[in-house]
DNA sequence: AGCACGCCGACT
DNA sequence: GTCGGCGTGCTC
């Protein structure tokens, strides 16, 4: 039998010492030793006996092989929360097509030295300095109870078949976790909260605060990678049972994980942008498998992956159709035609209707929200005698209008004053063109000079704290109108708002991505979400140029099963995904023509080896074609069998690594 | 982290 | 001569 290999990090905390060594397996203890296992080496020029962790087995070994040592022997009964950890590293690494390192990198905690620094960086010094623990607990209504009664029954059964709850906007989702969640709780085991990090503010996590006490701990973006360590390691060591946080969460290091609760499965924000580009719901359905824990998702319109999966029974699926508590009854939803506006000779970007309907709410000191899903004043601005439009030197996109002033690229952050003239004819006739929340702002200061309002986007919220003191002006009612991008749509309860006007909801809806219809429909449903949630009842107004398009009408009839089988339809006929797997594999490279030539090379390859299983589209370029001087083309893969796709991700891997030009190239894999 | 090796001062 | 100070650097 060949020789073995294994790759091993060093149990001890020390940054010169957080690399990989490798050590020859003896013949006899082959069976013992896989990815994650605990073992004794010999370490250091007095072999003194050290613990670690195998972190991948090889046949070949890349050092010196008359320098190698022998494994020592295996740690009995260890399987850690960190051995666990690297195992799923391993699974990532394989699933997602990365090096083991990256892999490594995302699921174990930097070893750094904690900074001693202001503790909480969250607003927690607000917090009441002891937990009640046992506070705000909310009856569950029958429909509730029903969905955390099966679970209790089926998780006390050892039956821990992942859960999708379907639940409208206001159904009371959280109050169904809370219940689940005490009960793996009481037996002892710990639980990931995953909430995406738009969401993760001050409300949320006190919610939860006040449920459960200190025994919750936060993680967010804005913690350094000292104190993300530091709280890995209390959970570790039992401080802590609930970990509430964003996809890296997953990666809290419990001695015992019992559940897994993943808010809003649909966001976006589940997906990594980074090597392993994994997303949050698979590796949370590995990590709860390996555990033999539970995991509930949820959401107002789960992603056609997980809605899927339900139908398929893979996931088990509860419904919660009717608002909690309060009484409120989800808005009403009105579609207003743009072109009919248009051809009766109203050019402004707001419909009469809505006009009308905000006149209304002013006059009735009730709150406004409006949504515009573009950031700037105009989203391009070209030339009206030559028809150029200006465009990043450095990007493939317009140049985006701000302040009426500045022009600047989204994509990189290129930045010129508002030419004079136009940088290629000279002519005077520049003009902006595509609405931006700026301009709506500003129409709206002209239309309702009376009424106070406040935007919020990129632009407003990247000073320190701009999103929550823009959010908390408004729940004071401090502003009559809200006017924003995505960010206003997301998590945030204003009892106040009765209108929520979505003033071009077509914007997404012809996107060069397969998922631009549901992602619009569910932009859609939340931001119709977020009217009449108090007392009063609510309008949501959908302005668009296409009202027959399926997206928007079973967004406004709020009815996410029709809008599913229109879109699986469209998806099983294009064999996209979740009818079928995906690979996308992107070769990005300064040098145009190098690029372009190699991702030929790989195309032929595949074509020659893989053509007859499998459906290959392009290479194309990417939607935008350069960023930040960087091109980058794309070849897409479609095969029902995964296993398929991740054969040939190995086979164009093993090949590119052995390329000269590989090293003025980038590979990326996308799976889906 | 631990343990070598290393190149200078004061000791049996 | 040689014992030991801890400064620097490596550990498969």
């Amino acid at each position: 039998m060949a020789v073995k290999y294994a790759s091993i990090i060093i149990d001890i905390s020390h940054e010169s010492v957080d690399r990989i060594f490798q050590y020859r397996i003896p013949e006899k203890i082959f069976s013992e030793v896989r990815v994650g296992t605990q073992v004794c080496v010999p370490f250091g020029a007095g072999n003194r006996e050290r613990k670690g962790y195998v972190v991948e087995i090889t046949e070949k070994a890349d050092y010196d092989e008359s320098k190698i040592k022998e494994v020592a022997g295996v740690v009995e009964g260890s399987i850690t929360a960190d051995s666990r950890l690297i195992e799923l590293a391993w699974w990532m690494k394989e699933r997602y097509g990365s090096t083991m390192n990256q892999a490594l990198k995302t699921v174990l905690p930097v070893k750094r030295k904690v900074r001693a620094r202001s503790h909480q960086t969250f607003g927690f010094e607000k917090l009441p300095p002891e937990g009640s623990g046992s506070g705000g607990i909310l009856p569950l209504n029958p429909e509730q109870q029903q969905i955390a009664d099966t679970f209790c029954a089926d998780y006390d059964r050892g039956k821990r078949k992942p859960c999708l709850i379907h639940g409208i906007t206001g159904s009371g989702k959280t109050e169904v976790y809370m219940a689940m969640i005490s009960h793996v709780l009481a037996q002892g085991r710990q639980v990931i909260v995953l909430i995406p990090e738009i969401a993760l503010t001050y409300q949320t996590v006190m919610r939860f605060y006040e449920r459960f006490g200190e025994r919750i701990c936060v993680m967010h973006s804005r913690l350094s990678a000292g104190e993300r360590y530091e709280q890995f390691e209390r959970a570790k060591k039992g401080k802590t049972d609930i970990m509430i946080g964003a996809r890296s969460a997953l990666f809290t290091p419990f001695p015992d994980l019992g559940l897994i609760i993943m808010d809003e499965e649909h966001e976006g924000a589940y997906k990594s942008e980074g090597a392993p580009r994994y997303h949050a719901r698979e590796v949370a359905e590995k990590l709860a498998q390996m555990n033999d824990a539970a995991l509930v998702m949820g959401s107002a319109t789960p992603s056609m992956e997980a809605f899927s999966k339900a139908k398929a029974g893979i996931y088990r699926l509860f419904s919660l159709d009717k608002r909690a508590g309060d009484g409120s009854s989800p808005a009403t939803v009105e579609v207003v035609d743009l072109r009919k506006e248009m051809r009766d000779g109203n050019k402004s970007i707001f419909s009469r209707r809505l006009q009308e309907l905000i006149t209304g709410r002013l006059e009735k000191k009730e709150q406004v929200m409006l949504f515009m899903n573009r950031r700037g004043y105009s989203s391009f601005v070209s030339c009206r005698s030559c028809g150029k439009a200006i465009k990043c030197p450095h990007c493939d996109v317009s140049l985006t209008l701000h302040n009426k002033n500045r022009l600047i690229c989204h994509y990189c952050g290129y930045t010129i004053p508002m030419p004079e003239v136009c940088p290629s004819c000279k002519s005077e006739y520049l003009a902006g063109f595509g609405v931006g929340t700026q301009k709506v702002e500003e129409m709206a200061v002209r239309r309702f000079p009376q009424a106070r309002i406040l935007r919020m986007d990129l632009d407003t919220t990247s000073r320190k704290g701009g999103h929550e003191t823009i959010l908390a002006a408004f729940a004071r009612e401090e502003a009559d109108i809200l006017i924003g991008t995505q960010m206003i749509v997301k998590g945030h309860d204003f009892p106040g708002v009765t209108l929520v006007g979505i003033l071009a909801a077509d914007v997404s809806l012809y996107a060069p991505d397969f998922r631009c219809v549901e992602r619009t429909f569910q932009l859609l449903v939340q931001a119709a979400g977020r009217a009449g949630r108090g007392k009063k009842p609510g309008i949501a107004v959908i302005q668009t140029y296409l009202p027959e398009h399926y997206g928007i009408q079973t967004a406004a009839a709020q009815d996410y099963n029709h809008f599913y089988h229109q879109e699986m339809g469209y998806r099983e006929l294009m064999n996209y995904p979740p009818s079928c797997h995906l690979l996308g594999l992107q070769v990005s490279g300064q040098d145009e023509r190098l690029t372009s030539h190699m991702m030929d090379l790989i195309q032929a390859s595949v074509a020659r080896h893989f053509g007859s299983c499998v459906e290959i589209i392009g290479p194309v370029p990417a939607p935008v074609y350069k960023v930040n001087d960087i091109y980058r083309k794309i070849l897409y893969m479609k095969q029902g069998n995964y296993d398929i796709l991740m054969k040939i991700r190995k086979y164009v891997q093993e090949r590119w690594d052995e390329t000269e030009d590989c090293k003025k190239l980038a590979i990326q894999y996308d799976f889906s």
